[in-house]
DNA sequence: GCTACATATACGCCAAGGCAAATATATGTC
DNA sequence: GACATATATTTGCCTTGGCGTATATGTAGC
C-alpha cells in the first residue's frame, strides 16, 4: 500500500481519543509487549483489547508481529515528523498521569513473576530500539 | 468551578478529532476571531460553527469573549503544559496543510475587503499576545 | 415595547464507535 | 486429522456525536 499523500490529522487524534487505547500505548511506550500482558494487565476482556488494537494499527500508531501464536504490538514513529512529536509528547504526558504509572508498574510486577499472572510461558516485552526523534 | 485536578486527555483528543474543528483552532492561530468570519470562511451554516466552538470550549480549548452583539473566539493555553505544546505542535502542523493554508488565504483576503464578504461592520480579528510557551 | 441582527441551543435523523458475548482464524502439538 | 491456545472478527445493543432545520437567546436601536 503506497503512503498516503498527507497524513490524517483527524484520524491521529481520533485515534488517541480514547482512554483504553491511552491506556496501550503507555504500556508500549518503548517496548513491544504481547497482547496477553495487555489483557492481563488492563483486566479487559481479550476481544477489547483486541479491537483497540486493530483501531490503533488502522491509524498506523502502532504495528503488530506475529511470533507463533503470541502478536507483539509496538509503538511506530513513521509518517509526518509532526504526528511524531506530538505522540511522543503525549507519552511523555502519560508518564505523569498516576493512573498510567500504577499500569506501569503492574506491567514491572507481571513481567517479573508472569507465573502469578497467568502469563507462565508467555513472551515477555523487549524494548525496541529507538528511533531517530528519541535522540 | 474548580480546576480539575487531572486534565482530560481523552476529552482533549477527541475535541481535536473532527476536521471542521481543526479548520476553526488552524483560524485563530494567535487571533481572537468573530463568529461571523468562521461561518463566512468555512462556508458552514452558522449553527455548525457554534456547536463545534462549543465543544472547543467545553474541552477547555478555546475561550469566547462577547462584545455586543458578536462572540469571539480565541485558543487559550492553559492546563497542562504537556497539552500546551501538543496544542502549539498541532497548530504547527496544521500550518503546512494547504487546505489550512487556503483557509487562513481567505481569512486574510476577508479581513482586507469585508463588504465582499458579507461582513461589514463586523469586528477583525485581532492578535492575542503571546503566552509563556510561545517564547 | 418591537424589530433586526448575531449567536446559541434544541430537535430529529443517521453513522461511527463503544461494549460484551459468541464465533472465527491462526498456530502448535499430538 | 483432532485438540488446545492466542488472537481476531462478528453480532447485537446502546451511546456519542456528526449533520441540517427550526427555534431560542442576547444585544442594539428605535
Amino acid at each position: 500500500m503506497a503512503q498516503k499523500t498527507q497524513f490524517d490529522m483527524q484520524t491521529f487524534f481520533q485515534a488517541l481519543g480514547d482512554n483504553t487505547r491511552l491506556r496501550l500505548l503507555n504500556l508500549m511506550g518503548e517496548q513491544e509487549v504481547c497482547v496477553c500482558y495487555f489483557v492481563e494487565i488492563l483486566d479487559a476482556p481479550q476481544p477489547k483489547i483486541s479491537r483497540h488494537l486493530a483501531y490503533l494499527r488502522n491509524a498506523g500508531i502502532v504495528s503488530a508481529r506475529r511470533e507463533g501464536k503470541w502478536m507483539h504490538y509496538r509503538i511506530v514513529m513513521p509518517f509526518h515528523i509532526g504526528a511524531t512529536h506530538i505522540l511522543r509528547q503525549t507519552l511523555d504526558w502519560l508518564k505523569e498521569d498516576k493512573a498510567m504509572q500504577a499500569d506501569r508498574a503492574r506491567l514491572t510486577r507481571a513481567c517479573c513473576s508472569p507465573a502469578k499472572y497467568d502469563l507462565d510461558g508467555a513472551p515477555l516485552p523487549v524494548a525496541v530500539e529507538c528511533c531517530e526523534v528519541c535522540r
